[in-house]
Parts: structure tokens; sequence; C-alpha cells
RNA sequence: UCCUCGGUAGCUCAGCGGUAGAGCAUGCGGCUGUUAACCGCAGGGUCGUAGGUUCGAAUCCUACCCGGGGAGCCA
């Protein structure tokens, strides 16, 4: 498309790459440790946090964190003052310290360098840290919340998130759209089935947004192209790994835009967001394990599967086949898995306390694996039979998407949906009243639905009657109906689920770790 | 709302009718190149809560509370 020459300018704006060292050291008298490399023989302070420390008599590695990575200190009596010494033998795990040292380049260490300590300053020396290298468990980590975003995997997530979200700006200002901020507080709700929060309002009953759209489409009205990008709230009692009560979605609306077009822009803005965190965040997905070949893999175009074809495919052998391969492949796992564990355990009488160890944390894994083996085999014959029983007209359920989606090794976008299942704002395939315009984009791997819109209905008398027909109160659509009033044209758009979009590139089991601060059912603390 | 699994030391777990355990973390001691460093010693528990069965309950039963992940619904 055009416009794509601002692309790179826009992309040099938003890099998340590290600033250049002249503006660096005009504001900051310290060096951040992900530049280190850059100053490989000179001598720099560094400020941060003691994430883990080990060491002897007379001399100490501190491991120190500054947000930027890890880099590790060495402290030598030989080379420092008694109070520095001092600090390296008693600073506890997470106390904030200045050091000043050398930056040796050392190939054996964690980004290529160490620094040879001339001396150390205790910040704050920290009380007992309750987030210990070692396995923890969910709740635990999630009441600490506010801590565990200190740890390497989160601080790689909340990169790719960011990274995510610079993408997602970059794309839709470079391609003329206006970003706007749709309201949090409605009196109305959009789709109706959801379950949304209420509170007061004045003596009055109001709701938090479940989506900013239907004033998107106002803005789009004006406008031509926009896009929001803000938080969206279901009080669904849903207490799975891919649900949050309080998420953050975007949603694009552009006038003059038909069904294929709106497909057209989901497709590229995915391929956006991928190319940008596949070239800018190695580290990150890297420290994440993320498998970069399945993402590589996610090239245009998307496949186009209409509702139609996607029942059949559901009824189609290929489907069994592939749940049976699954089976299979799980049964053997489960096998090789328990074979190991039984070897572990008879190791561990005779194993040194170090090896105990590992085979406890091993341990802590396979039984996690387990269980979601376990919970796999015993649902693929309810898969199976759902999928071979899938009736035409009903909604796909999380396993019928999942089945999908395992056909094709990138994104599949489903179109063309029975109206019944679909909102009232949904414009009506013209060569088929049964259906309407609508579409879902199914992430690959398992993720599912990230995201879904399509072409909105332009007609007044069709659109009061959708919402007779959907019980929803007319007099709150009375704006709404303004717009196809006033100069109605085609327009389209659709909803992007941030939190399931950085669970999928980062490979997460759970989208609570996509979010700062996750609010689940059941937690609104910390 | 339903189904399912769980709650034992600060953390991760073992123990499943007969004296409350391990590793990590913490404290003390040792060690000059460690990579979740290692070695020794020590402190640390109303076994989620309330009832019940029993000579005896962390263990068995009932109810409740809290959490995990799944269904429905959805991004």
């Amino acid at each position: 498309m055009s416009g794509r020459n601002v692309f790179s300018e826009t992309q040099l704006f938003y890099s998340s790459r590290p600033l250049r060292r002249s503006s660096n050291i005009m504001t900051e008298p310290f060096t951040s440790i992900k530049s280190l490399p850059e100053h490989v023989g000179e001598r720099v302070t560094l400020k941060g946090w003691l994430y883990n420390k080990r060491g002897s008599k007379a001399l100490y590695f501190l491991i120190l964190r500054d947000g930027t990575g890890l880099v590790q200190c060495v402290v030598n009596q030989d080379n420092v003052d008694e109070t520095s010494f001092a600090v390296a033998e008693t600073a506890t795990q997470e106390s904030a310290l200045e050091i000043v040292g050398t930056v040796n380049a050392d190939e054996r260490q964690v980004g290529g360098v160490e620094i040879h300590a001339e001396s150390a300053t205790l910040i704050a020396q920290a009380e007992s840290y309750p987030i210990t290298p070692k396995e923890h468990g969910v709740e635990f980590l999630m009441d600490n919340r506010h801590l565990w975003l200190r740890s390497q995997r989160q601080w790689a997530i909340m990169r790719v998130r960011n990274r995510i979200i610079m993408a997602i700006h970059a794309y839709f200002q470079s391609e003329g759209y206006i970003q706007m901020d749709p309201p949090v507080l409605t009196g109305n709700a959009v789709e109706g089935t959801s379950t949304l929060f209420e509170l007061e309002y004045f003596d009055k009953p109001a709701y938090l947004t479940q989506s900013g759209q239907l004033h998107g489409e106002a803005m789009a009205m004006a406008h031509g192209k926009i896009y929001t990008f803000g938080p969206t709230f279901r009080a669904e009692k849903s207490k799975t790994r891919r649900h949050l009560t309080e998420f953050w979605m975007i949603e694009p609306e552009m006038a003059f835009y038909d069904l294929d077009m709106d497909m057209q822009v989901a497709e590229e803005l995915l391929l956006a967001i991928v190319g940008d965190v596949l070239r800018d965040c190695r580290d990150e997905l890297e420290i994440l394990g993320r498998d970069f070949a399945k993402l590589d893999l996610i090239q245009g175009p998307f496949p186009r599967i209409s509702y139609d074809e996607a029942v059949e495919l559901l009824h189609s052998d290929e489907t069994q086949r592939i749940l049976d391969a699954e089976h299979e492949e799980t049964t053997a796992e489960e096998k090789v898995l328990k074979e190991e564990r039984t070897a572990n355990r008879a190791a561990y009488g005779q194993a040194k306390k170090g090896e105990k160890r590992r085979i406890d944390a091993r341990e802590i894994d396979i039984n996690k694996r387990l269980d979601e083996i376990e919970e796999d085999l015993r649902n693929i014959p309810a898969w199976k039979e759902s999928a071979a029983n899938f009736e035409w007209g009903a909604d796909f359920g999380g396993s019928d998407e999942t089945v999908l989606t395992k056909h094709f090794d990138r994104p599949i976008i489903v179109h063309r949906f029975p109206a019944v299942i679909k909102a009232f704002y949904m414009k009506r395939d013209p060569e088929d009243d049964r259906l309407a315009l609508g579409m879902d984009v199914l992430a690959p791997e398992g993720y599912g639905e990230i995201v879904g819109g399509g072409e909105r209905a332009t007609d007044l008398a069709f659109l009061k009657q959708q919402v007779q027909d959907h019980g929803l109160p007319e007099e709150v659509f009375d704006w709404y109906f303004d717009l196809r009033r006033y100069g109605s044209v085609p327009h389209s758009g659709f909803g992007i689920g941030l939190e399931r979009t950085v669970a999928w590139i980062c490979g997460l089991h759970h989208v609570r770790e996509t979010i700062p601060f996750p609010r689940l059912m059941g937690r609104i603390h910390p």
C-alpha cells in the first residue's frame, strides 16, 4: 500500500532500541547494562538491583539487574576498598546498588561482558525477598505480581508487549488512521450478550465499555479511517487461560471498506506485528523459549475460509485423523515423562544435594505437563465428537477453533457466519440472507480468536429491526442511527485483543502474564 | 452456574490411620572464577476453616472458604 515509505520513519521513531550514546550521556550519569558491549575497556558506573550472588571468602560475583539487562560484576577483595567488599558480602537479593568498574569482554557471561568492580555502594538494602531463584506456584506469583514483574521472563514479556503496542500504532499511523479514545463509561451494551460491569452514574446505571466500536464508527464518518486503543471490560465468569475481565482492545474502523478490505487490513496488521517483533525482540523471544520457526511461518496471505467451509472441515476425515494423531503423540509423551519421573525417583536417594534440587524442579515440570496431558487425553474424544457433530448455525466452541487452526500453520480468517450468532450491527451477505459479513482471525497453535470484526449494516430500517429483534432498547442507539441518516456509507472494522496477541507471539500458556496487573475473576489485587 | 484438581515450614513439594519431613530461602561458619555455585551447622509448623468417625486424624467422612483449568460466553 502507499504510505509504506512513511512506515520506516515511524518505525525509527517508535523503535525500542537503546537511545544513541550521545543522548544517553547527556541525560544519564550512568551506563545501561544493555549498552555495555559498546564500552569494552571503559570505566562505567552502573545502577541497579542485585539479581543473584555467588562467592567465596575474598571474591564475590554479583549479578546486577538494571531493567535493560543482566551483567555479572566481579568484586575481588584485592581490588576494592573495605566498605565496597562489605557491601558485596552483605547485600541481599534485590538490594539496590551502584557499581563502578571496567567492562571486560568475556564470552562465558550473559551479554558477553563482565564488570571488574572498583567500588560497590549500597543504595538500599532489601529485606528478605519472597521470590527466590526457584520454581514458584501461580497463586504465590500472582499475589506478588508487583515483584514478579522484575523476573526475567516477565521482563521479556513486557518488552514484547511494548513492541507490539508500538507496532500497532506504527502500522495505523503510517496508513493514515487517526487514533481516537472512545468513552470508557457507557449507557449501552454493544453486543447485548456479554455481562457488563455495572456502576452508578449520578443515580442512573452505567456500564464499563465492552467495545468502543459504535463510537469508533461515528469517528470514522468524521475522519475516514480511525482506530481505538483502550481498555475493555467483560464481567463474564470465565476462569480460563484466555480470559481477563479487563483487557486492551484495538478497534480500527474504515469508511468505504468492505469485508474483503477489512480482512486485508487485519492480515497486514498481524504481519506488521510479527515482523517488528521478530526483528527487534530476538533476545526477549529467546528468554521466553519461543520457537522462532513457528513465527517465521507467519506470512501472507492467510487462508480465507467461509463458515460453510469451516463446518465441512470440522466434519472431515482429516479432522478426525489430526485428533487421532494428537491423541497418539500425547500418549507417547505421557509414557516418556512417566518413565523419566520413575528413573529420577530411583536416582533420588543416592543423588547429591544439587542433583536432588534439579530432580525436584524437574518433577514439578513433569507433573505440571502430565496434568495438562491428562486433561487433553480426557478432552480429545469430546473434541472429536464436537467436530464431527457440529451443526450448521452454531458458534464454534474453543475446541472447534483449535481443531480448525490445526489444519494450518498460520492464522486463518473465517468469514460469513450465520447471522443469528453475530452482533446486530453486522451487514447481511447479499448472496445469502442467512449469513452476516463477519470475520474472525484464529491464531495458530491453539491460541484461538484474536480478531473479530466485519462489515457494518448501513440500512437504517434494517438496523432498527435488528435492535428490536435482539431485544435491545432503541433509545440508547438514537445517535448510532443518525450515522445512517446522514450519509450512510459501507464501512468495516474489527477488534484485536492485545493480550491474546501477546500470548500468541510470546508462546505463553496464559494471558495473565501478558499484562502488568491482570484483572481476573476473583483477583483484583495487587 | 456446572465439571475437575488442589490447600502441609517464607517458597516448591513428599507423607495418605500410629513421634511433622526434604530441597530452596533465612541466620552463622568455611571456601579467590562462581554460572539456580558448593560444603557444614542452626532456627522455622494450630497440616485452609468448622464439625464428625476413631484408643489415636495431616491422613477417613460432611459442610464451608480460598486457589488452579476446563465448559458455557467471548478478544
